[in-house]
DNA sequence: AGTGAACATGCCGCTTTATGTATATGCGGG
DNA sequence: CCCGCATATACATAAAGCGGCATGTTCACT
């Protein structure tokens, strides 16, 4: 579960990330936003704190959980060599790719 | 299953497109090339197929599978609001951020 | 027709995962 | 000092994922 991928195969987590994307945020906050039970989101927070994409700062009883994405380079990095695959749909977005086919009648 | 989230988070189907994304590949092929047996590989193939990463063209009893990367553009969607998060690691690391503290002594 | 190659599917077992309830811990306020 | 809030962990459970083996199916070739 440690590698990055399978923490974000989790549609909850995804959410998670996206809240703490805006702001660091406490647990309570992320169950009230999230709809779900407050040990399910701890132990959501466990693995994603294991994984390295978020950090805890302890603030008396409040615990405020922080992003830290760049495990998620990771994915972006394997996503690489796919990502022009698809760049040419609907519009010019990687028309200038084109310069390197020998496309005749484009 | 059907979600590419959870497509690509199995590293035997991610080593499948990465196969796939050199050319169009026949079961025998990735069977040997990954070193599992047919059926897992054939059991893989049909996940990726009905998720709609791969598409299957039969040529007598060979079955060549080829990549279908657009579903994967929803993983790049999602990874895309992160994606400058991390760009400027190495270096200033999000020197620019500071402009939205008000803070004195940076 | 029979045989073997190529591939898919069924079945079984094992491990992991996701979630809930119940309980422990830590801290601040009265 | 005791109580309640905030969070983590323990425990139980149900479900899903991955793997292999065995078997079915289809087709080319002889």
């Amino acid at each position: 579960m440690s590698e990055p991928f399978a923490v974000v195969a989790d549609p909850t987590r995804r959410r998670v990330l996206d809240l703490l994307r805006t702001r660091p945020r406490t647990v309570t906050e992320l169950v009230d936003a999230l709809g779900v039970s407050q040990p399910t989101v701890s132990k959501h927070l466990r693995v994603l704190r294991e994984a390295g994409v978020v950090t805890v700062r302890a603030e008396a009883q409040r615990r405020w959980y922080e992003l830290r994405p760049e495990p998620l380079a990771a994915i972006d990095d394997w996503l690489a060599p796919y990502r022009w695959m698809w760049a040419d749909r609907l519009d010019t977005l990687g028309r200038h790719l084109d310069t390197m086919e020998d496309d005749p009648d484009a």
